[in-house]
DNA sequence: CGAAGAGTAGTCG
DNA sequence: CGACTACTCTTCG
């Protein structure tokens, strides 16, 4: 496996790694001073591989010019149900939004239930969690909530500004 | 508008 | 089972 950290416009010290094995992403972590969010793990390396230029190229397309990604991601862990929510995250365009409400009804379920597995995506930015927002608000980010927020990293401010980067309005 | 309560589904111990 | 949630709807001031 290998992993590559790619500076974020949103923040500074703010960092986004990217961890892959062949061509296709097995998991992304926000790094707040080079130092890896409470839930990752290991050190990251830095590689120049045809893959690593294209993830880089890709997220700087996205930060600059708000692009689709094409890289694929891993979504063979997790539960049958966390893969279902997943998968229609990556559905949801650009610029849109969607409640946990609604995703809840396509599904079948419950919002709170799709909250929980947005909770659980490990691919943030690529797999677009933060387009998936409260009936009422914003909604919650990385465990973070209006109420409450967990580690040295405003969760929150990252899905505000990639939400108005896109040019989704919400309440 | 806000707060409180009930209802909800998925996950973990 | 019971106790957690990135929820939501209704009801009551």
């Amino acid at each position: 496996m290998t992993t590559i950290v790619f500076p974020l416009p949103i923040a500074e010290q703010l960092y986004l790694s990217v961890s892959f094995v062949n061509n296709t992403i097995t998991g992304t972590h926000y790094l707040s001073n080079g130092q890896p969010t409470p839930s990752s793990g290991s050190p990251s390396t830095t590689a120049d591989s045809v893959f690593a230029k294209q993830i880089k190229h890709e997220l700087e397309s996205y930060f600059k010019t708000d692009s689709q990604f094409t890289l694929t991601c891993d979504l063979q862990s997790g539960t049958e149900f966390q893969r279902k929510v997943w998968q229609a995250l990556l559905e949801i365009p650009s610029g849109e939004v969607k409640t946990y409400g609604a995703l809840a009804k396509e599904l079948n379920s419950s919002a709170r239930a799709v909250g929980n597995a947005c909770r659980q995506n490990l691919f943030p930015v690529i797999v677009p969690c933060h387009r998936v927002v409260s009936a009422s608000g914003i909604g919650g980010y990385a465990g973070d909530t209006l109420d409450k927020q967990h580690g040295r990293i405003n969760f929150l401010q990252i899905k505000q500004w990639l939400l108005a980067h896109e040019k989704a309005h919400i309440k």
